[in-house]
DNA sequence: TGCTCTCTGATGGTATGCCAACATACCATA
DNA sequence: TATGGTATGTTGGCATACCATCAGAGAGCA
């Protein structure tokens, strides 16, 4: 085989599979609301809509299943998992806890270049506030996290966290949407940065501490309004 | 209808599927050392060992890839996750943030029967440490840990301790049956349910994190030593 | 002898087929 | 008309078939 035809030399594999890229697909479906709490995930339509065969779409199935966002009722079959208020209770107080303890681990170990990258982080956050996509806000903040956590080392914390935000996802992105959430978003983020760039724990933690009451909170008011 | 004959009548199925089964299998093979981590899980070998078809292996597989028990190399297939020192301290950290609030919200609510049920299982638990079985001790472990967080209706948060407890559990299995363990355990455990039978909160979450500081001090040197 | 090339077995990825359980609609009969 | 039986469709659980890829063995040649 003459591979010089190719576009490079480099040869195109795709090691993505099928069953990442229909988990992704689905997770993508079920975090922004494609598909809603209780619905059914019927394999076969699914398959369809996929284009792809029930083994792979049973194997993602099985991925989300173990992640929690999709349970198997016997008889039934896979069904998007609801979350009640129980429920997301405990997962904003889990966050406090773990975002808490990496903001303070990240303001121990900051320099100077971890500085400028969350600041610079902060400045798209916050560009994002101004945005109207929502999606963009959603990335922003997960992004802003993800340089936390990954300059404090908590890399399974990380991941704990962003396996429950997918729990809370549409959550999220109400609370994310709220108006005074966009006011007072900012205020928060700006608030963990500051105290991370002072190099002050307590602060740091304390600052993360009152961004997700503050956001447990509108989403509780949420919740109450549109169960 | 007369409904009140419903659940007196209600047939009780047990729908266990094949699928369930092999994950419970695979996942025990997993935790009790079994497989070795970096070990090959050869999809057609293990539908020999369990008897069943490679659809029932591979979504039990990516059940357990989800859970963080078994990795997928690509070209390579299912491989048994491998634990470094850096993840096992972070879980440890993470086991000593949640078990520490649970620890203290079940202070916060325990009354007499909880109180009853935790000494029980603290009866139970001394009983496994004079006992010789490493695996009576693991599961009292468990239980213990069980009537604390069930008490706190912490019941996310358990579900996240245990998973992360899978993926250290060899290193459990061993420091649980580590000589000077066997000494300090007792006594951590006994001052866990005291501080709780006490309603103190704080001495309970003390108490807790005093326990996976020495949990895992033991667990790191055990690390040193055999890799 | 050593190197390269090819062939083949092993193995994971994917698709498809079969079956049982359940729900629904339709029909027959008292 | 009410009721019970039956046919049929839907759907998930499970098994199997096929294919691409890769590693290693073995043949052939310098």
């Amino acid at each position: 085989m003459d591979q010089t035809q190719d576009t490079d030399l480099r040869i195109a594999h795709s090691p993505t599979t099928l069953r990442e890229l229909a988990v992704e697909r689905l997770r993508h479906a079920i975090i922004t609301g494609r598909f809603n709490g209780g619905d059914r995930l019927v394999e076969r339509t699914l398959c369809d809509q996929l284009g792809v065969s029930r083994s792979v779409v049973r194997e993602a199935i099985r991925y989300l299943e173990a992640e929690g966002l999709v349970e198997t009722q016997p008889r039934v079959g896979p069904v998007v998992a609801r979350l009640d208020w129980h429920g997301a209770q405990q997962i904003y107080a889990i966050r406090r806890l773990l975002e808490a303890e990496a903001a303070a681990a990240c303001a121990r170990v900051a320099d100077a270049a971890l500085k400028a990258r969350l600041q610079a982080a902060l400045a798209v956050l916050e560009a994002a506030f101004h945005d109207a996509a929502p999606h963009t806000l959603y990335a922003a903040t997960t992004d802003f996290y993800r340089v936390i956590f990954a300059a404090a080392g908590h890399d399974i914390a990380w991941e704990v966290v962003q396996r429950l935000n997918g729990r809370i996802s549409r959550l999220r992105a109400l609370t994310l949407a709220t108006t005074n959430r966009r006011i007072s978003g900012p205020a928060h983020m700006a608030a963990i940065c500051a105290a991370i760039c002072a190099n002050d724990p307590a602060a740091a933690a304390q600052a993360v501490r009152d961004h997700l009451s503050d956001a447990a909170t509108t989403a509780h008011t949420l919740l109450q309004a549109a169960p």
